[in-house]
DNA sequence: CTTTCTGCAAACGATTTGCAGCAGC
DNA sequence: GCTGCTGCAAATCGTTTGCAGAAAG
């Protein structure tokens, strides 16, 4: 028996994740780009993960992946629109699902191990926030996108 | 005429310059470090900047500098805590003067170039980040030390 | 079939390090 | 003088790329 890819979103996980596939396939679809196993599979780390993966961190999880194809993936997947690169302390490049993919959420970064994790924020203070971007677009002259608040300081294991 | 590191800072700059010179002497002395020319240079360019710096900005400023004087001496006043490396989106890593040395202050990041540029935001906002901040702590378990909300979007070059 | 993906291995580029000579204390 | 700093050049390591075969549509 062979599954479409939306037969097999449904047969994988719950109504969230394949609305994820769904849209993500569509995403690559506009792009001329094909829905592959491996895209699939990364998708799928970054969904469960619920927070950040380094490169290190997905071929982990995938040993059978090879690592150009991670990075590959990875940056048509940026260009799709599926996936973010988040900025980090450290030199490994990490990423996570599209913000328009997972709930607004903001990051602890560990000053010493480089772990990252998310946390939810108030709506009061999202509010607060977007006068503040309002504020700092004309101030610097930039055309602002999105923004990222990160907490720095040491996680449990390091403090 | 021969001068030593309090003379010649305040022959170089404004009394914030001369008071950021005594502090970064101090405190390198503090770990049994030198108060070179090199690290002078790193620091009063970083001062002058006004916003975060990469290694090619700062060898283009200073031609004279070696590379590996530069990354070295950066380590050695991160240590220190005269300067800290900054969250960037791009490969570069960039640097600034320590948050106790400069007025407090956030950054906008430009998500084609890797430009980065500081904003400063209300007190009251700043209080609002501090409430988020000790919540977020109990939430993820981190011992926090430090925030920075990052806004991304396109320079004006960029956009 | 044609076009896009994949894995491998080599190339690339930012950062780090070993070493011999120089400078600060 | 002893210890730490500097510049150079070589090494390191995360990331990117060329290529030939495999897979998707």
């Amino acid at each position: 028996m062979i599954l479409n890819n939306s037969q097999l979103a449904a047969r994988l996980g719950d109504d969230v994740s394949t609305d994820l596939h769904v849209t993500a396939a569509a995403r690559l679809r506009s792009s001329r780009e094909r829905y592959t196993g491996n895209r699939r599979a990364l998708v799928e780390l970054l969904s469960d993960a619920g927070q950040p993966l380094a490169i290190r961190d997905i071929l982990t999880a995938r040993p059978g992946l090879a690592q150009s194809s991670a990075y590959r993936n990875l940056v048509v997947l940026e260009r799709a629109g599926v996936v973010q690169r988040v900025a980090s302390a450290d030199e490994f490049a990490r990423f996570e699902l599209a913000e328009d993919l997972t709930e607004h959420h903001h990051h602890v970064i560990c000053s010493n191990c480089g772990k990252v994790q998310d946390f939810t924020t108030s709506p009061g203070l999202e509010r607060t926030l977007k006068q503040v971007i309002s504020h700092a677009a004309k101030q610097t002259g930039f055309d602002l996108e999105s923004h990222s608040l990160d907490l720095i300081g040491l996680c449990d294991t390091c403090a």
